[in-house]
DNA sequence: GCTTTAAAAAGTAAAGT
DNA sequence: ACTTTACTTTCTAAAGC
């Protein structure tokens, strides 16, 4: 009898001791995200779901939990890339992809594909530049994915191929490196996407 | 009338046998030139036919997986080609070992540009996976036939997980119809 | 879950010329 | 800038960790 009752109480404080483990990993890669309390707190409650739906067994609470975060910045509509949270995450970017497709499906999170024009605002403000640029590729992103250009590329890649082009018609030119460099994609994407849009909106 | 139907073309077969014999595979791998054997990483011995082009997996219990194979009948004829290579080693092999065909890889083109992220809406959200992130492909989960469906925005498709002959021109039915029904179809 | 094998689709990336 | 190579996704069996 007393020995399944320590037994019951040891379970119960390792869940527990997990548990806060998973809250205060969500909390350290949010906080090394820069996103929002509220964020947090989404992505808490995904990860809780996850647990009582019994979703982590066979993988690993850092995994849970950062696939959690990826899916509440998402939900949240201020997306973060697998890139970016990888890089505050100790778990590869191969098993946050799967683990958050997996507790996507098993939660029914139903989350819309990530929309590149999402990406402009932070983007832009880390480059310094001006509303009016952020307007022209939010712009650019809106025609050039209505005449079916974005089908299949990465939301990232067609996010920064814009605002390139954009500051270029809004003299406040930044290099592809530059714009590269804060949207974690190659010169080359850039380059590719860039050509692409710029037809689309008619121009060359 | 060429319609996406016609465009498809098997890519690879799967099958599985045995020849209802153990094998000692490191014997195997000394007398069978151009075999690979490192049970350190894998159990299997990967042994290679030219012509018709396959790839077989062969196990100590004497099953057997070959892939690679362009259709069911390279299948057959890769494995009549090992099954005779281990007969001349003095290799006792069933007459007919029964060949299981275990999944069928084709792809087709649909023939139309296609807007996935209207399509992944569109087909529902429960039965898709379209991460452009990660893979430029939808991938889309079909129950009857029970295949998995790869779409891609040039309008090119890839049906895998198949068994019969047939489910890939049944699910490109299929799926031209689900896609003409949201009036995505160009 | 992983390991290996094959094949297509298209995007992205890195290495070498 | 160009080509080549390679990795991402889906499926499936096999034996064993």
């Amino acid at each position: 009898r007393l020995r399944k009752w320590q037994e019951r109480i040891r379970t119960k404080d390792a869940g527990e001791r997990n548990l806060q483990f998973a809250l205060s990993e969500i909390d350290r890669m949010a906080s090394a995200l820069g996103v929002p309390r509220s964020v947090r707190e989404v992505a808490s409650v995904i990860y809780r779901r996850a647990l009582n739906e019994d979703l982590i067994r066979g993988r690993s609470i850092e995994g849970v939990a950062t696939s959690a975060l990826y899916a509440a910045c998402r939900q949240e509509g201020i997306p973060r890339s697998l890139d970016e949270v990888a890089e505050v995450s100790r778990v590869p970017q191969k098993e946050i992809g799967r683990t958050y497709r997996y507790i996507s499906q098993e939660l029914g999170l139903e989350l819309k594909p990530v929309d590149p024009k999402q990406f402009v605002p932070r983007f832009a403000s880390a480059l310094e530049l001006s509303e009016e640029v952020q307007a022209k590729a939010t712009e650019i992103i809106d025609v050039s994915a209505e005449q079916g250009l974005l089908s299949g590329k990465s939301p990232t890649g067609f996010a920064a191929a814009a605002i390139y082009a954009a500051s270029l018609l809004c003299n406040e030119k930044k290099t592809q490196r530059e714009v590269a460099d804060v949207a974690q994609v190659t010169e080359v994407t850039i380059r590719n996407r860039y050509q692409e849009q710029i037809e689309a909106m008619g121009f060359r | 009338m060429s319609g996406p139907a016609d465009s498809i073309e098997i890519q690879n077969v799967v099958a599985s046998t045995g020849i209802g014999q153990e094998l000692d595979l490191e014997a195997l791998a000394d007398d069978l030139p151009g075999a690979d054997f490192n049970p350190d990483n894998f159990p299997g011995l990967v042994y290679r036919t030219q012509d018709p082009k396959a790839a077989a997996l062969i196990f100590r219990s004497g099953k057997i997986v070959c892939t690679g194979a362009k259709s069911i009948d390279d299948v057959h004829d890769a494995l009549g080609i090992i099954f005779d290579k281990l007969r001349e080693l003095q290799i006792p092999v069933d007459d007919d070992p029964e060949i299981t065909v275990q999944n069928i890889v084709s792809s087709a083109d649909l023939g139309h540009n296609l807007n996935l992220n209207a399509l992944a809406i569109g087909l529902g959200l429960e039965d898709v996976e379209y991460e452009p992130e990660q893979f430029p492909g939808l991938v889309y989960r079909m129950d009857k036939p029970k295949v998995v469906i790869l779409l891609f925005g040039s309008g090119k498709i890839v049906i895998t997980g198949g068994k019969q002959t047939d489910d890939a021109a049944t699910a490109v039915e299929e799926i031209v119809e689900r896609i003409d029904a949201l009036g995505l179809l160009g």
